[in-house]
DNA sequence: CTGAAAGCGCTTACAG
DNA sequence: CTGAAAGCGCTTACAG
């Protein structure tokens, strides 16, 4: 034992950023081991005798000692950080593959970056480069373009999971964009739609780019030509000010019997639009959706949509991605969840015109 | 200039945890100038000559060089990280707070490190102690109980600031629960409602136990007594599938006029059980939420709630962050927000008796 | 199982 | 403005 005092315990102070903080060094010197033991302790336990180990446990609780992860990520090569890159976290599809990524995570001692592309390819190449000077250990990414830029993360302790999209390394979750897709213009078609709206994002965002084929391939099936039934709006985001915006316009210029939108948050802000005009969902005009978000089911009225398995989608990717399936050298791994079209009350027969 | 051949271009291969990316070593040797000139390329770029700077840039460039974080932040004790630890970022609420986060650090080269506490004190302390590991910068926190322990941060670089509740250090932004509650319950009791139900998260949790003080506040202020008006009903977690569940109890109990819901998704829950039971809302049950988060509005029939300025809240306390509010040794600030109640139509008179 | 030494990849003074 | 040296706080072989 050396000669230094005990200093006076300064509980949760320890940690990078923090105000000079407790260190290794101050543990082991409190525990009577060397630094390597307390190492072992923290990230090997098993191999360290049990009373040695009882000793610098309490050191470690008596000093109030925290760990800095960046000086061990140095050496280990391990961030304890996964990235989760998501279109928007503001959308409650997103927000709950959100929370069940976080219910895999969250007893596993690794923290989640999140950030929202917003569809712009330029925010999504930030936040990925930002991800890769934080050093992640894996991340899970739902792409909003082909440059496969997240491929390199493939590298990585954790590697990369898609949570939407085919993808060519890695793991990934599929939807079958263009069946969920196809499953709701056949819908529209049926009931009798000739004229419908289909308010969609970015033709270079693949999910988008793949539910317009779907819906493409729907009339084609009819016997139709989608020159004369379909009227494309693309917006840039895909949230309620715009599904609002976009519908404000949309009663000016045409007047569709039935609106599709790629998802349920452009919907809910149509259906608003419609509100304010006093227009009848479905009267006047038929709403359908795409995600099936908690909320919907509750709306006036309650939406037509296509099901995506949001929280299980979460669960899958985040367990993959725990597995090792994101990682270059393994067996790459594809989950195949399907969408599903459930019909309530926000769709009917165009009105007689 | 060494003798050591260029490398192959790796592009995107930088960074700790990436199979031996590129280093400053490199991009200086390929530039030709010392270590430290990179690190203030990269630093402080006023500090270098253009012709210089502009050669390491194109190093930097043609190397695929992207730094470690970790690295800088054990000397510099910047991370580049700061922490947001919400109840729960499934939420809409809370998702909107943190949409209005994101929109303020995501040109400030900062990554967010989100979690959700759900109203659990473990949890909650599982979080601050990954992000205290982590070196976070700065902290945002709706802190769910009285433990103080988020205080600690206070001491980083950007410090603290509070999404919620009045806080004895750092910054904050306060909302008045108590008020709130308080024009929810009174608007109620107007209506001449004398049995309401009210559903609220743990008492130990700060804004929980304020609007509880606006409801009790309310009632005292019209002459009633509480344990004649108020059924009290008290869930973990601020979730609809939570509230669907307390009021399936609910209604096999007891028959409450009224239902008050310490948030949106609870109310959520309510309405859809209600639905499901046949019951009329308001025509047999009054219902008022919380928040007023976006869909509410168009829910059947349309939420009355008390709105909350969500993403106001993400962008004030995100402003404070990066102005430096929140350190201990700046002088403390708030912002008051203040709620409003919206009636909208699911709050009514009661049933005729 | 334990302990002294080297080193992860940067940034920071400090001397030129 | 530029360049060589030290060091941030850990973990990792490696010798005992």
């Amino acid at each position: 034992m050396n000669d230094v005092p005990d200093q006076p315990d300064i509980v949760g102070e320890g940690g990078a950023g923090a105000a000079r903080g407790v260190g290794v060094r101050d543990v082991a010197r409190k525990a009577g081991v060397s630094l390597g033991t307390v190492s072992n302790v923290l990230n090997n336990p098993e191999k360290v005798g049990e009373r040695t180990r009882t000793r610098v446990e309490r050191a470690i609780r008596e000093l109030g000692f925290v760990g800095s992860r960046a000086a061990g990520q140095l050496r280990s090569r391990r961030s304890g950080l996964v990235g989760v890159v998501v279109p928007d976290v503001g959308n409650p599809y997103w927000a709950a593959v959100l929370r069940g990524v976080e219910s895999v995570l969250e007893d596993r001692d690794l923290a989640l970056i999140v950030g929202s592309t917003h569809q712009s390819p330029q925010r999504q190449e930030r936040l990925l480069r930002g991800l890769a000077s934080q050093g992640v250990d894996g991340l899970l990414v739902a792409p909003i373009d082909d440059d496969r830029q997240w491929e390199d993360f493939a590298d990585r302790f954790l590697g990369v999971v898609a949570l939407e999209s085919d993808v060519g390394v890695g793991a990934g979750i599929s939807l079958d964009n263009v069946d969920g897709a196809h499953q709701a213009i056949a819908h529209l078609l049926e009931l009798g739609h000739r004229s419908i709206c289909f308010i969609n994002g970015p033709g270079r965002v693949p999910w988008c780019a793949e539910r317009r084929v779907g819906v493409l391939a729907g009339i084609g099936e009819a016997g139709l030509n989608p020159d004369d039934v379909l009227i494309d709006v693309e917006v840039s985001d895909l949230t309620s000010a715009e599904g609002l915006r976009a519908a404000d316009d949309l009663w000016q210029s045409s007047r569709p019997t039935a609106v599709l939108c790629a998802n349920d948050l452009l919907a809910l802000g149509v259906l608003l639009s419609a509100q304010r005009r006093g227009l009848d969902v479905p009267g006047d005009v038929s709403l359908v959706g795409y995600d099936d978000v908690e909320f919907v089911e509750a709306l006036r009225p309650a939406l037509t949509t296509v099901h995506q398995p949001s929280f299980e989608v979460g669960i899958v990717a985040a367990e993959m991605l725990l597995r090792g399936s994101g990682s270059r050298h393994t067996r790459s791994e594809h989950a195949l969840l399907s969408p599903q079209l459930i019909v309530r009350q926000s769709s009917g027969p165009p009105p007689r015109g």
